[in-house]
DNA sequence: TTGTAGGCGTTATCAA
DNA sequence: TTGATAACGCCTACAA
């Protein structure tokens, strides 16, 4: 079977190359007649543009790369998973593919954008874990390759398009559904202040409650959690139920409150694998809806219809119900 | 900044662009004087090669493309998450790009490779989750494009190149921990017959315990753990110790156990986010090494210099202790 | 050992 | 509305 490129089609519609071409990246320009008859030979011979021959005209490769994390705690590494999930189908939808990179730090990350960005031409980046004092969106931005984050930029004012999951409405929510199931002494475990992440957990859980709540911080894991929720249950006024940063802290406030014999309500944060194998009402987050929203910014942006304002949007988390509260 | 191409390094380094092709491609044949002066140029301007343009010419993208599955039941999601990451990086080390796709069956996967093929010019895939009668394999191999399956060809003769990991001498290595540790009767909780990875796993506790055995059945998850290990720990001669073939079946084995206030020591399997969060011994996959072997095979094929005979490779897994057995 | 010529498949430009 | 021509950056063949 011999390859098709343009011409071959161009031969057997017994039309130029050029209209061939106007048939598929500019239809309107076409005569009807003309169109119909370049449309059946492409399906006749089963032809499909070469991506290479085209970006090397057009200078866009719709390629967009997306870096893969090393699954941190595990306990919540299937979050990229399915957010990569996620992006692949809606970038695939948009005609975009998606490529992968790893790197060990954002300094490694932005030599990684430099090499992708000359090499592959790549049209676009989605960052995710963004963080106080980021560099990577500096970089980006000052050489104008179009990107998108999941994950606001925490501390700097918006000067890119960004899709984030609203992590206070999340634990608000929570707050609200052991509240109706008639909790008096609801408390928080987080992690220490500083994460923008965390500290907007804290934040829902707080606006709800009001001034009053014992709130107790550990670094993420199950340990942390479990000696943080010990720490809250020996008090004189012990919390009957606890919001939980994520779900590895939650393991560890079920574990402690297990072991001191105590009955406690917990919600965890983020329905990972962990709370949906031992019945752990979590919080969770849309994150194939976030995919495609990023991948949506990400389109507009590349199709030159861009806002002059970045495009922020904020989405809504669920709380899943199971047994633990 | 002007672009560079390798027309801008001829310039000025004073040679013609074909001696800058040859100091990249092929230095040996460059003098040595010449092609430290080409390097100097290149260095300087910061010169990449462009993928497009070399692709145009040779045929060739550097890119493998691989499928990213949605989590499945979640519990065992992050065995894909920790290959891929592994993937991303020997490949990128060999020079080399991943590209992802989803799909939702394997005809649909089929569609998606010819789009991929044709489109994107893709140098290879590689394959996961291997079954009966797959008809990936064959539709790959008939029109020669280079793959490599993680996961062997269950059922079929050996004709491609697979890399795999030795799930019987998983299941062999727990059950004689088990026996070390003093267990004299020693379970085996797996999936229905008919899987290839499920009955390898029971194949290797049956190994090592020769005709004698309980063992019991069910899909894969918390419940149908906790079912059929309840059916077991209800018999006579209860066994003391069961051996799963996934961490999911564990957690439902544990959780049986400890409501009918049994001891009965339980290994898991892939050593998954839930065993680290709850203390499950599980038997863990080298999932990085297999990722990276499949990358040598294929770099192997790709570089023509691949064996006659397919290479296959199998990787033996480890037994994570923690506190479940 | 180095240089010249040509073409990979596509699209932008411009003329018909 | 359609077609001819040139160019994107690189590599292969061949000539010098």
């Amino acid at each position: 079977m011999e390859k098709v490129t343009i011409a071959t089609v161009a031969r057997r519609a017994g039309v130029s190359r050029q209209t061939v071409s106007n048939v598929i990246n500019t239809p309107d320009v076409v005569r009807e007649e003309t169109r119909e008859r370049v449309r059946e030979a492409i399906t006749a011979l089963g032809y499909r543009v070469n991506q290479a021959a085209r970006q090397m005209r057009t200078g866009r490769s719709r390629l967009i790369a997306v870096r893969i994390e090393p699954a941190r705690d595990g306990i919540n590494g299937s979050v990229l998973d399915r957010f990569l999930h996620g992006l692949t189908d809606a970038a695939g939808l948009a005609g975009y593919r998606v490529m992968l990179y790893t790197a060990a730090d954002d300094n490694d990350e932005i030599a990684t954008y430099d090499d992708l960005l000359s090499a592959y031409d790549l049209d676009a980046f989605v960052l995710t874990s963004t963080h106080h004092g980021d560099p990577r969106t500096s970089w980006l931005a000052e050489r104008s390759v179009p990107f998108v984050t999941f994950g606001r930029p925490w501390g700097a004012p918006d000067m890119h398009s960004w899709v984030d999951v609203d992590n206070a409405a999340g634990t608000a929510a929570a707050t609200e559904h052991l509240l109706a199931a008639g909790h008096q002494r609801i408390g928080f475990l987080g992690w220490p202040a500083g994460s923008g992440v965390g500290d907007a957990r804290r934040e829902g859980w707080h606006r709800v409650l009001g001034p009053w709540g014992p709130s107790a911080a550990s670094t993420d894991g199950v340990q942390g959690g479990a000696e943080a929720a010990r720490a809250l249950l020996a008090t004189d006024e012990p919390p009957t139920a606890l919001v939980c940063a994520s779900d590895s802290l939650a393991l560890g406030a079920l574990q402690a409150a297990r072991e001191l014999g105590r009955e406690c309500a917990v919600v965890g944060f983020d329905d990972t694998a962990v709370a949906q194998a031992i019945g752990l009402t979590s919080v969770s987050q849309p994150l194939a809806e976030a995919a495609a929203r990023c991948m949506d910014l990400l389109a507009e942006l590349l199709d030159g219809r861009a806002p002059s304002v970045p495009a922020t949007v904020l989405l809504p988390p669920s709380l899943v119900l199971r047994q633990t509260a």
